[in-house]
DNA sequence: CGCGTTCTTGACTGCTTTCAAAGATGGTGG
DNA sequence: CCACCATCTTTGAAAGCAGTCAAGAACGCG
């Protein structure tokens, strides 16, 4: 009831949180008093948290795990937006998370061992994670280069969506197609190509980092794609 | 201290979730008992759990996640071995699990609520799995079939040996070219093709089922593949 | 022994990569 | 305000890896 935690009702990670699961006063003051803690980190730069620290939430920007190899190849295997938690689990592969734009950060909230609310809400983003790895599988497995990339652009409209960042069939792209190629397991080169493809056919617009998908429902039948409301992904036992 | 929890030390579930975290008498026990109400499970059938229940536990034999499209195309993005848990969240992705073989499966203990060894095996696999979405992510979107395929076997290798299920570099693959086409997002015909050329290199041999790596130290070299042993990832809060 | 499934093979097509180089774009300092 | 530089985008031609289609061989099970 204090306007402490009234501000951060706009921030794009408690929007998304929001949405996973209702969050009551005790859990919105918490996520405030994180937020406090927000530190910025560079575009190109690796995601640390502090020592000891193995959770962490994304307030903004755009970060992605990547995978490199010895000769120089990379593939990026999950992309994390504003609301995204950031698990720093330590793996035997070369694993980094990087910035793709400045990214802001901070700690989870130390309340969370008591609080169920925010601990529904990251079991639930554990799950929506698990499911786009699942999806990123498949479109890597059987997808063309056309298809690989309308279905991740529709899934990350969706994404978008869920922190408040879309406006309609809109949303900020702001990412290179390097990187986009990363992603997608292919070339600049291909990817390029098929953007030229996906604006001729009036697929979508894409400029000055904004995106324009013009028709996503036409799109989301074509590819079988069905979208992942909030709630739509239910488990009963959350840990 | 009875018998009553030692014969299922050689169980194979057992033997996996026992290397994730160490287990005392009592999670053995109540694993025991788990067994006890184990369902099989013909092949090209669907795995499901009992209405309500979320959780459970693969004894033996084989099974897929799998996503199939309205054409027929299919892609399977994670395989079930013995010791695995099996969440079965609803999404709205058409994703089911299918036995690949014969399956057992039974339902998780139900004194895991209290039961920190259990829940530390679990969250563990848990990690485990994600490790291994990542890495299949990482295979498909950037390395040519034979490489795809070797990776996936030295992986493969690895999982069974938490297991038990490993004789030196030899284990049984019980699972047909098809499957593995559906599994590395290549055809069989390509498939076939692969296996030729790793066979008459020397790299592996496998005939009846059981398939053997004949240098898998310089495969793994060649891969940039490092293995996930027992405690290799690590993280504070389970949850 | 017979039949269905799985494996194997060949020829051809096609999507994607590779290599190389030329434009565009955007930010910076003079 | 413009030149300049790094980064990003676009283009073309050629090569390669994997897919498609079709048919025959081998295998395994009842």
């Amino acid at each position: 009831m204090t306007p402490a935690f009234r501000p951060t009702d706009s921030s794009p990670a408690v929007t998304r949180l929001s949405a996973l699961a209702p969050l009551g006063p005790v859990s919105l003051a918490a996520l405030d008093e994180a937020q406090r803690q927000r530190r910025k980190i560079a575009v190109h730069r690796e995601v640390t948290l502090a020592a000891g620290s193995h959770l962490g939430l994304i307030l903004s920007g755009w970060a992605a795990r990547v995978r490199h190899w010895s000769d120089g190849r990379r593939q990026i295997m999950h992309v994390l937006l504003a609301g995204d938690l950031l698990d720093m689990e330590q793996a035997p592969d070369p694993v980094s998370t990087i910035a793709l734009t400045p990214v802001e950060i901070c700690p989870t909230p130390r309340t969370t061992s008591g609080d169920d609310e925010l601990m529904a809400a990251f079991a639930q983003s554990r799950m929506l994670e698990r499911f786009y790895l699942y999806r990123h599988i498949a479109r890597l497995g059987r997808l063309n280069a056309v298809d690989r990339l309308t279905d991740w652009l529709l899934e990350t409209h969706d994404r978008l969506a869920l922190a408040g960042l879309t406006n309609g069939n809109r949303f900020d792209l702001p990412i290179t197609q390097e990187t986009l190629a990363d992603l997608l397991g292919l070339t600049s080169v291909h990817v390029n190509r098929t953007l030229q493809l996906l604006r001729r056919d009036l697929v979508l617009e894409w400029s000055g980092g904004a995106l324009c998908l013009i028709d996503p429902e036409a799109l989301a039948r074509h590819l079988d794609y069905q979208p992942a409301h909030a709630g739509t992904i239910k488990q009963a036992s959350g840990f």
